[in-house]
DNA sequence: TCCCTAGGTGTACGGCGTACACCTGACAGG
DNA sequence: CCTGTCAGGTGTACGCCGTACACCTAGGGA
């Protein structure tokens, strides 16, 4: 109770000010107790004031996710693909364990969010960088999906977002626009190839069915591997 | 309007006839218009008449997920296990095609229920019964995550469940229920595998981390065989 | 006949997101 | 110094939500 008269001015509001509120109300008291109200509350304010700097919830959550996705570190530079990809899914893992609410999170939401977007980039970056060619890299950024955000999750399935408004959803397949195409230029190079004949954006424009299936051969073949290999567990501390 | 006068008797609610119409209603207008306000007008009944048959709404939501995994076909005898696995996952997914609410749904819930044990249980077998060991089989359960339910997720992650209601959560772990060992022999295998020293139930007794990092250097190690095999796209259609 | 019970009803409560009108204090231009 | 503007915090209110609780009612066994 180090609060004096309540008329020195609070740190005044301001959108990061909300956000990292919101994360920390998330990781503290679970995202369900997560509501305008609430956070309005720890933040000392009426909870129509959180409007003058998010426009709605679902912006607070997009926020939010940035947040949390911009904890991840930059790759090691100067190491092979592998042990780059390897070591910045880890680093993604650690982050997210941090925030536990955000796998649902970023599932539940359209995940085109800046940070995500800068994230996949470098990621694919990365493959091309190793010498993958745009195919194999789109495929398996599929294969790997949300695992490469340290979590497991179908990157942009269309389904999904389905799901979430009826099977309508008739919004056009609305190209990647060029702003975003100029920021995330890997991203962009995988969304061209992807759109080869016709359709455009990513998760409309490539083959979910091919995609799937070619993940689960990827494991399958791995699986079908270490089976014939005689895999035995490693030693366990014990 | 073939409806006649309110005074036939409507077919009687049944938990049965609740559960179809709330799978309908979240397939046709999407799983934010599921509310037992819209489900009961759905039925013709008074909000409060489908508390009769499940418990709340939650409850609602694992008998939703019940119907929905129980649509799974059987898994074709007398194949090998990789033709067998493969089959059930793509029969998998083609029934969440039909739900595309399903994958958040059971992602965002305690997946414990009979149906998605059943499930499990069988998928277990057919490994085992392909002659894999009981530790292998842990892990590639874990490697495919949800991708086993014909989406990807990882099953039994302690953060998940964690992330819904604070990071307290100090639910005891609970040993695998007998009868439910009984019911599902090959899960709770593992289960017991799994605690070999103190920990007990799935998600708990066994490494997360380890988990997580043999399903990444699984598909690590295939991506690098593909890149170095110079993996070349299929021919597509076109 | 009477009562029990399964199952549908009606009302009400507290919480949610947020539209909209309002206030207030700092600051710029005259 | 006055005054208009406007960013940003406030208060009220609406329509949703899940669901507790008391009630009614029809059918069926004792």
């Amino acid at each position: 109770m180090v609060e004096q008269a309540d008329t020195l001015p609070r740190t005044p509001l301001s959108r990061d000010r909300v956000l990292r509120a919101a994360v920390a109300l998330a990781d503290e008291a679970g995202i369900e107790s997560l509501s305008m109200r609430n956070l309005a509350q720890d933040l000392g304010v009426v909870p129509m004031a959180l409007y003058k700097h998010v426009a709605n919830k679902d912006e607070l959550l997009d926020g939010m996710i940035d947040v949390v996705v911009g904890e991840i570190g930059a790759p090691e530079p100067g190491v092979d693909w592998k042990r780059a990809i390897r070591g910045r899914v880890l680093s993604a893992r650690e982050v997210l364990r941090r925030h536990p609410w955000a796998p649902l999170a970023i599932e539940s939401r359209n995940m085109a969010t800046p940070a995500i977007l800068a994230y996949l980039d470098s990621m694919i970056g990365t493959f091309r960088a190793g010498g993958f060619s745009v195919d194999l890299t789109h495929h398996v950024m599929h294969a790997m999906g949300s695992r490469i955000l340290g979590f497991s999750q179908e990157l942009f399935d269309a389904d999904r977002s389905a799901g979430r408004s009826g099977r309508a959803d008739p919004a056009p397949p609305t190209a990647l626009p060029p702003e975003i195409a100029a920021r995330f230029p890997h991203v962009a190079e995988i969304a061209m190839a992807a759109s080869h004949d016709d359709e455009s954006v990513l998760g409309q424009g490539c083959d979910d069915q091919f995609e799937f299936e070619f993940a689960l051969d990827l494991l399958l073949d791995g699986i079908e591997r270490l089976h014939r290999h005689g895999w035995a567990p490693p030693r366990r501390p014990g």
